[in-house]
DNA sequence: CAGCTCATGTGAACAGCTTTTACATAAGGC
DNA sequence: GCCTTATGTAAAAGCTGTTCACATGAGCTG
């Protein structure tokens, strides 16, 4: 909530209380006050001219730093990925202890970042952000992707070369069931289904299942 | 597209070329107008005043029949599911040939659906139409997901007794990864991602891969 | 058929949103 | 110290959702 205005310090930061004309922060400053809008209010709830009152600056400020309404919410859903990225390759650790238990730990922390994290969430696969005119998006998904898939090839190899199953038909699949639990039970607290389980345990037994299909049970 | 408005014909259809004062079949026609607006424009895009103009009536007229803007887009995602029941019931056929053919048809009615019928699939599971506030919603999407709960059930019933996999877990990952496939790779056309097989045969592959793990492989 | 009632439409209005335009301000390099 | 440029404002146009008082006419009642 600081964001320190090329760090002078002073009494900022309590909503219209800011003497400068210019913000200083604003850019970083309206995607919070987006994310917040969207974790309150839903993707749909989040407008411009809100962010730009959070932010306390005028309705029209923001479009000198974001195209259009989209555009913010495409930042938004950029920036979700760089850290869904960067939380997916934690969890993976490379593949320690082993490849198995590393898969298992990403899968868990593809819910745990769709529940904690469900602003971020929604921007990124339910904002309806049109990939086509975003392809920075694209990418930044592609770039997450990339830590199942390279986790799946990992995981494959521990077969002999002749029985391996397909890296990434494999990732797809783990990434679907993912976001298919994720979206339909995982997300934030509103409007969602219940479960006799958890997410978690329910994803885990799919996992399991699935890979002693692909004939790699437990170790 | 031609309502009627009581049996009477005339050269009503053409937009604005409407007569009478009543509309006669409004209510329908509104959620009509909401699906080709949805279709095209995504969830977020489609408009109460742009749905009423395209019915031909003032924009406070769609009032008289919804609540607000979410009761319409409820109402629209209330009767997808209908249909979306209707079409899985189609599929499943009772378990013929057999409850393992049977089962893989529904998944790939399920990725039909939501190919061919963007719009509703959209309402269902994409606008954020809040289940508490609309129970009917919640109901009617259950009766869909008995569907396929009834076919795994059916399904896990070809093993012995002791080595039955709980059904309604079965049909929760069967169903998650459904949703996953569909609503990354399979619905409409625009913005999504590409795929180097078709999402029908990468959900056939899961399932059975999936089937195979829990003892239930080809009869 | 006359008349009443009620469902369903209209028009006008308000508030809020997105986005553009012309103008204001201040930060930083010369 | 001045000039350029990035970044803010105010005002406006054209949308939107929603509500209100009022208009219309379909169908029942007598």
């Amino acid at each position: 909530m600081s964001w320190s205005r090329h760090g002078r310090d002073g009494d900022e930061g309590r909503g219209k209380g800011r003497r400068s004309y210019h913000h200083g922060n604003l850019r970083e400053a309206l995607i919070e006050a987006a994310l917040d809008l969207i974790a309150a209010k839903g993707p749909a709830g989040f407008t411009v001219a809100e962010a730009a009152r959070s932010a306390g600056v005028s309705p029209a400020a923001p479009y000198r730093h974001f195209r259009d309404r989209d555009a913010l919410m495409a930042d938004v859903a950029r920036q979700g990925f760089e850290r869904f990225e960067a939380f997916l390759k934690t969890a993976w650790a490379d593949g320690r202890p082993d490849s198995f238990t590393a898969l298992g730990n990403v899968g868990r922390a593809y819910l745990a970042f769709a529940r904690t994290e469900p602003a971020y969430y929604s921007a990124m696969f339910e904002a309806g952000v049109p990939l086509d005119e975003h392809p920075e998006l694209r990418e930044a998904g592609d770039r997450s992707f990339a830590i199942v898939r390279k986790a799946c090839e990992q995981l494959s190899e521990t077969l002999p070369k002749d029985e391996r199953p397909p890296a990434l038909m494999m990732a797809l699949h783990i990434w679907s069931l993912s976001h298919g639990i994720a979206s339909l039970f995982a997300r934030g607290d509103a409007g969602l289904r219940k479960l006799p389980m958890s997410p978690e345990d329910l994803l885990e037994a799919a996992v399991l299942i699935y890979l002693q299909g692909l004939g790699l049970g437990r170790p």
